[in-house]
RNA sequence: GCCGGCAUAGCUCAGUUGGUAGAGCAACUGAUUUGUAAUCAGUAGGUCCCGGGUUCGACUCCUGGUGCCGGCACCA
């Protein structure tokens, strides 16, 4: 005689065992049909799943984040059976629910095609048509290990076989197929509805291990409803046509081009944008007590070996044959270099922290499969920057950091900022006691400051703890770009001391730490969030004067010349063609704020003033003009391109 | 690096069973002096990614590279 407590606090006695489907039929009609699950006590069950027990109870429906991630399960379930069916050669392994989707991964000879993803699909909506009941069943560890090797499931074995012995573990059967699953399911195939789309096919390694096998991986997108799925799919059309690369020839910024793969050729706009960057961060950084150095791009071998570089790295880093008899590398990153700097002279720790920053050009020799557009080149720019300091300034110094970074990321229009801290690695250098020393610092400079973070384990540097700053973009996308990282180990690899109070030499602690992280996958990045369309501030050109008949010629230079002594950037367009083509022309290249001048403006010393985004002028004076668009550059505001006319 | 796909004019793309290539836009020239997202006409533009092979003949078929795209792995 189970009591259930539901969400709104009510109570509900049913006579005998009862189960989420029964409950959310004594609720409503409408609530039954959208339920595909079940919370209990805090746990996820399957709604045909018996509840003998008084319990809390909550209906999950199919709307809900949690009743999504079952669809797309389930959806992954789906998928499998279908392959089964029409390849019954094929091996399954696993299947989750992702963000936005699902895939799941098969071993087989021959990998999928285009077409295979159609007929697939296709099949899977035979099995929602077939609206198969989907049983859970209880096995014993040993019993299931035996069935799928008989079966001739070799990876399902695999997985079960890890599971300790004597353990029971559920499986899910739906007609046919059977898989090893913890659950929950929907009761039957019919539920997944057909809000669901097989997207691509590609490779993935098994256990996710590149020394594993390569298996078949197909992706699909799942929703709750039709609406959702075409929303989707839209989106999809949308980050197509804000793409970096598509946007960088549009608006003539840069270039890539096969004698340099991973590399960038700049092009005067994308240049003057990338120099922009540059500007406003050695001002800030200024401010904030950096002083920025430069250090060489060409450095002996041995000072890769002693910082641990090489070690790790070899394999990446770009090497020159022997010079002279020594081997030198193309510095990949500008620590051991800011070392060097630091290490001149005798540091007091009345000289700390020491703050050396700088925009430091890097090569890796990056696999070829991970180029990807300016978001991942062998050949970028950071703005690196490193804190000298003594333990007890570490937290400060840490948090002075988090804020900086955070507060740069605003100026750049992006508000959804996450915080992942990332732990010790497997492979590392330095003792066990100085990681908990650094991990220990680290944190609690977050809890000092306040922020909210979550776990990244195992992933930290090679030599200390991490912080990844990661920033959302306007169409949801996560992109890793700060990092502050805690290092008590490189210091003293590389000989850095300073003079402590007690008249003794230490061996510093060093910060090192990135905002943008790499300029060019920061531009890439700030091109697809903005849709290409810059706030003004950052535009390369900011301002076009068109002339709308050659009688206004001198007047549009003499305008984009007071244009530029007030500091903005102008050009002209005296081209004998119709306002309408000059304005479709640079709109299309986006400049973002236009002027028109015909006779009606020369008579009157005014401009017509066109946003872009927007379909409507207004005729202001020239010093109207400049003074409203040096107002909108000096506050970096970047809503304010948006809500003018 | 691994799995799969793609590579034709500056860009977007056609190109039938193997007979050395076309369109639109862009560019250039001329005309047009124009009021807010494409004025008209003409001209020019190609090592069909690179190498090797099959063939009387290869953009097309085979083969080895390179680059790019979607993932996987990697990311100091």
């Amino acid at each position: 005689m189970p009591t259930i407590t539901l969400p709104d606090g009510s109570h509900r006695d049913f006579d005998n065992t009862t189960s989420g489907a029964s409950i959310a039929a004594s609720i409503g009609a409408g609530l039954a049909k959208a339920a595909v699950a079940v919370r209990v006590d805090g746990e996820l069950w399957d709604l045909t799943r018996d509840i003998e027990d008084d319990a809390t109870v909550e209906i999950v429906t199919r709307d809900s984040d949690d009743g999504l991630e079952l669809l797309r399960h389930d959806a992954a379930h789906v998928l499998a059976e279908a392959v089964k069916e029409l390849w019954p050669e094929t091996q399954v392994t696993i299947g989750p629910a992702i963000e936005n989707g699902f895939y799941y991964d098969f071993s087989r000879d021959e990998p999928f095609t285009e077409d295979d993803l159609e007929t697939i699909e296709k099949r899977m909506r035979e099995i929602v048509d077939r609206d198969e009941p989907i049983v859970r069943e209880v096995w014993d560890r040993d019993d299931a290990v035996e069935f799928f090797k008989r079966t001739g499931e070799d990876y399902k074995a695999e997985i079960i076989a890890a599971i300790p012995a004597g353990e029971a573990i559920s499986l899910y059967r739906q007609g046919d197929f059977i898989d090893l699953c913890r659950g929950p399911h929907l009761p039957s195939t019919g539920k997944l509805g057909k809000a669901f789309k097989l997207t691509h096919v590609s490779g993935a390694y098994w256990r996710g291990d590149s020394n594993n096998e390569m298996l078949q991986r197909v992706y699909g997108t799942a929703w709750s409803n039709d609406k959702q799925l075409k929303n989707y799919l839209h989106m999809l059309e949308e980050a197509e046509k804000r793409d970096h690369r598509r946007l960088g020839r549009i608006m003539d910024l840069f270039h890539f081009q096969e004698e340099a793969p991973g590399a960038i050729f700049w092009h005067p706009k994308g240049w003057s944008l990338f120099q922009n960057l540059i500007g406003f961060m050695r001002e800030q950084q200024n401010r904030a007590g950096y002083r920025e150095i430069n250090t060489p791009e060409l450095m002996d071998r041995t000072l890769w070996e002693a910082s641990g570089h090489w070690q790790s790295f070899a394999e990446n880093m770009y090497t020159t044959e022997t010079v002279d008899g020594r081997h030198y590398a193309i510095k990949p990153m500008n620590c051991p270099g800011h070392v060097q700097v630091f290490k001149q002279g005798i540091t007091s720790y009345r000289d700390l922290p020491c703050r050396l920053a700088e925009f430091g050009k890097c090569h890796r020799y990056e696999p070829s499969g991970a180029l990807h557009g300016m978001m991942r080149v062998r050949a970028f720019t950071q703005d690196d920057a490193h804190v000298f300091c003594t333990p007890e300034q570490i937290t400060e110094e840490s948090i002075a950091v988090c804020n900086l970074i955070l507060g740069i990321y605003r100026d750049f229009g992006f508000n959804d900022i996450r915080i992942k801290f990332a732990d010790r690695p497997e492979v590392r250098v330095g003792e066990d006691a100085v990681w908990d020393q650094a991990e220990a610092a680290l944190k609690k400079a977050l809890q000092t400051a306040g922020l909210e973070y979550t776990h990244n384990p195992g992933e930290g540097a090679f030599y200390g703890p991490k912080l990844e700053f990661v920033l959302r973009d306007a169409i949801g996308r996560d992109w890793q770009c700060g990092t502050l990282q805690v290092d008590l180990n490189m210091p003293g690899r590389l000989g850095a001391t300073y003079i402590g109070e007690d008249g003794s030499k230490h061996v510093p602690v060093m910060l090192h730490r990135a905002i943008f992280g790499s300029l060019e996958r920061f531009i890439g990045i700030l091109l697809e969030h903005h849709a290409g369309n810059l706030p003004l501030w950052l535009a390369p050109t900011q301002v076009k004067v068109l002339t709308i008949t050659s009688e206004a010629d001198d007047f549009a230079q003499e305008v984009a010349a007071l244009l530029n002594d007030n500091g903005l950037r102008a050009d002209v367009d005296l081209r004998n063609e119709k306002i309408a083509y000059k304005v479709r022309e640079h709109s299309v290249a986006k400049v973002p704020v236009l002027l028109a001048v015909g006779q009606r403006e020369v008579e009157t010393r005014s401009v017509a003033m066109r946003r872009l985004g927007s379909k409507h002028q207004r005729v202001i004076s020239v010093e109207d003009a400049i003074g409203e668009l040096r107002k909108e550059v000096e506050s970096r505001s970047r809503n304010a391109a948006r809500n003018q006319t």
